[in-house]
DNA sequence: AATATATTTCGATATTTCTAGAAATATATT
DNA sequence: AATATATTTCTAGAAATATCGAAATATATT
C-alpha cells in the first residue's frame, strides 16, 4: 500500500463520526446495513450523515450497494487488513 | 480503547509527513531517533517537523527522551497494538 | 401521474489544520 | 560568559474540513 493512500484512509477513521460509522458496519458483517439503520444509531442529520459515508466510500474503507429506495453500506474489511498491515510493516526492523 | 482515543490517533497519523514520522521511528526499534536524524531523512523546516512530532507525541502514539542536546523520539509500540486492537475489535461479528 | 420514502447535493458559515519564518529556549563547548 | 547546536514556540495567512438546512434526485407505491 502507498503511504498516500494509507494516510487518506487513516484521515477518514479520525473521526470520531466516521469512526463510530465504520465500527458499527465492521461489527455488522459483510451484509452491512442501510444507511437510515446507521441514522438511527447515530442521530445525526442525514446530510451529514451521508457527508461522512461518502468520504469513507471514497477512500474504499466502505462499498455501497442499493436495494430499491435504500442504501446498504458495508465495511470492505481486506482494505482494514491492507491497512493494518501497512501500520505493522517492519516494525521494530532495528530493534535492540 | 475509547473511541475519542483511537479517533484522535488515528486522525495524527492520517497525514502524509506525520505518518512518514511515525513509519520511520517504528521500522527504527525502541531506540529511536534523534529529531534532527529524522528532519535529515525528510527534508522539511524544523518548525514544521517539531508541530508534527508534538502532535504525535500528544496522543500517545510516540515518546521523547532528551540526551543532551539531542531529543530522541520512540514509537510507543504499545499504543499501536491498543489502536489496532481497537479497529479489529468485534470484527464480523454479525457476519452472514 | 401523484405522493411517499430514502438519500444526496448544494450552499454557507464556523472551525481547524498546515506551513514555515522569526524569535525563544535548552544544553553543550570554549 | 560567550558562542554554537538542537529544538520548540509564536504568529499568521492559506487551505481544508465540519455541520446542517434546504433543495434536488432516485426509487417505490397508490
Amino acid at each position: 500500500m502507498k503511504i498516500e493512500m494509507a494516510a487518506n484512509q487513516l484521515a477518514e477513521l479520525g473521526h470520531v463520526t466516521r469512526l463510530e460509522i465504520y465500527r458499527i458496519l465492521v461489527r455488522a458483517g459483510h451484509h452491512g446495513l442501510a444507511v437510515s439503520a446507521i441514522q438511527e444509531k447515530l442521530d445525526i442529520p442525514g446530510s451529514t450523515l451521508s457527508h461522512h459515508i461518502s468520504r469513507l466510500v471514497k477512500v474504499g474503507l466502505l462499498s455501497q450497494t442499493r436495494e430499491g429506495r435504500v442504501l446498504r453500506c458495508q465495511a470492505q474489511y481486506q482494505e482494514l487488513e491492507r491497512l493494518i498491515d501497512f501500520l505493522s510493516e517492519e516494525c521494530c526492523k532495528g530493534c535492540d
